[in-house]
DNA sequence: CTACATGCAAATCATTTGCTTGGCA
DNA sequence: TGCCAAGCAAATGATTTGCATGTAG
């Protein structure tokens, strides 16, 4: 389990640093890259022989994700997808295949003043985005044709 | 009711024109500009004297999505929002007070040859996207400090 | 010890679906 | 008159919650 994120994760007062949520955060950190439904991470445990309840899964990720260690996203359908939030955490974006459902990173698709211009314009302060394109992937645009 | 839509309404084959049908787009066009929960429409209706079945909101909302009369946005919660979609379709985003709920409109925040560069880079065909903003609202700004 | 965390089962809540009946074209 | 649409109620499925018990600090 990363030092850094131990650390931040036993930052807070009465934070308790269980089995549970030591798993879940391996878990996470183990699968980095990859975007996990709560239901993936508990069948994830559970094979490698560490039950835990569903329900704990759930409170643990809406913690990790209060402390800014995780981001929870939803793409097109009712589930939440969780990811561990390393950096670079506002311009890093996600290409969704409407055919396959699979989920494309890309960077730096956002002017880096948007946050200021949005200030100075709008008086709206950012402290987080979202960026969700939806459409083929290379892969599904092949089949179509 | 706006003709253009109507017609866009009766352009696909076997689609009836019913009075609900008919409702529910007013709805739509009258509070244009808001973000509509299915449940909203129900109720304006509703208490307008006009019943319909909550199910029928919902799929008719969705017939409308497949359509391209309107886009569907799902932003913090559970609950889908609903609102008509009349042109500049990509290039208009939403700012979304993570205090009082409130959504704003933005447009122009993107370079216009996304698309045409994530094709180029990374054989993405875009088909729709949404740009989610989250944080405080002048309102709630001010209220912070 | 004591407050917070877990597990389980039951509750929620938005949305969907099955099925019967209604009404456009 | 044939077929799609509407209405209602029941089903679904992800997520949340209540409560009794476990356990980190």
């Amino acid at each position: 389990m990363q030092e850094e994120l131990a650390r931040k994760l036993t930052r807070k007062v009465d934070f308790r640093l269980t089995r549970q949520r030591e798993k879940i955060l391996d878990e996470l950190i183990e699968q980095e890259g990859s975007h996990l439904l709560a239901q993936d991470i508990y069948d994830s445990l559970k094979e490698k022989g560490f039950k835990v309840g569903l329900a704990t899964v759930y409170r643990t990720l809406d913690l990790f994700e209060e402390e800014g260690i995780i981001a929870k996203r939803k793409f097109n359908g009712e589930s939440a997808y969780y990811e561990v939030e390393l950096e670079d955490k506002d311009n890093h974006h996600h290409l969704i295949c409407k055919s396959c459902g699979k989920v494309m990173e890309v960077r730096d698709l956002l002017s880096e003043n948007l946050q200021s211009k949005l200030k100075e314009e709008e008086g709206f302060e950012v402290e987080d985005l979202c960026l969700q394109i939806y459409g083929y992937c290379p892969d599904c645009k092949e089949k179509k044709n």
